[in-house]
DNA sequence: AGTGAATAGTCAGCCTGCTGAGCAAATCAT
DNA sequence: ATGATTTGCTCAGCAGGCTGACTATTCACT
């Protein structure tokens, strides 16, 4: 009964209990089962994005700008990387024109980061996906926590004020 | 080219309003978390693990190797990754001395892979840091059983058989 | 003032994901 | 047996993380 086939069966629908049925997935590290569903759920964003022309980094930008215009930095800082990062992402969507960077005359040091009425259309566009990109689980909530806890412990190891 | 900025209505709904302690990101959708929390996840292993020449990506690959010599192919399915990125997370142990490839005299297209005494050295030595690494949480297996469903369903939608 | 430190962004370069292409060996079909 | 397909792996090139190094401003302090 064992032999053959390494995973249960076809999944149509997730609920079944047991982590048997998980298979040798079971007795990983729980950071390693972290990183692996983390890149199997952003696969699932990136078809659903990039015909948009959209990326995950990318949305959470848009998400992070919000209305409101903000400097890059504070972007960042907010989406827990670091500025070149977020520059680079920035300069995509730029290139898609979905904002708009321009010095800020206060501070010349900083550039002021403002959606497009294209940004702010492609990211409304996306507020309906999140249902069908993200499996339904048994405990949403409860992942929804421990993640939290995570993203706080790590923000504190990384960022200490 | 502002024209009439028309930006519908406030973001922030999400069914569950409480979660104030965390700050915003309580309103972010479940897979920002997701990736954030494994990004940070991943800061504290690599602080670990890169004294040791190793990345939270060889890691897995010795992992997943163990005692057993297989085929690059196998590792990357079992990883979840394409055979590609497998191949070239290899060549960076393999550099470092943590295995050998050799080619299957069976079947000379694969890549027979062994963990040499340095790399089983440096995988026991990483035994006991997921207690350092990894966050105490309040309910360690409710995660492990939400991580292990969505890695079930991403698999499903991705390496459909 | 003027010097020196801190801050905002960028550039370069590395790693690890991915896709698309391509080669060589093995397997299948005719 | 030959040709076509499949399989195992590599190369090239992009995105998105990171670090380190550099510029340009601004701030802070004598």
């Amino acid at each position: 009964m064992t032999g053959a086939g390494r995973y249960p069966e076809p999944v149509e629908e997730i609920q079944e209990p047991a982590e048997a049925e998980h298979g040798p997935m079971a007795e990983w590290p729980t950071g390693r089962l972290l990183s692996t569903a983390a890149r199997l759920v952003e696969h699932a964003w990136l078809d659903a994005l990039d015909e948009r022309g959209l990326s995950h980094a990318g949305l959470i930008a848009l998400h992070l700008l919000g209305e409101e215009p903000t400097n890059q930095t504070d972007l960042a800082e907010r989406a827990r990387v670091e500025n070149q990062t977020m520059s680079r992402t920035l300069d995509r969507l730029e290139r898609e024109g979905y904002l708009l960077r321009e010095r800020d005359p206060r501070d010349r040091r900083r550039h002021i980061v403002t959606r497009t009425a294209a940004g702010s259309a492609v990211w409304e566009s996306t507020r309906s996906l999140e249902s069908d990109v993200f499996p339904a689980l048994t405990d949403p909530d409860g992942l929804r926590h421990a993640l939290l806890e995570l993203i706080k412990a790590g923000t504190a190891r990384r960022w200490r004020p």
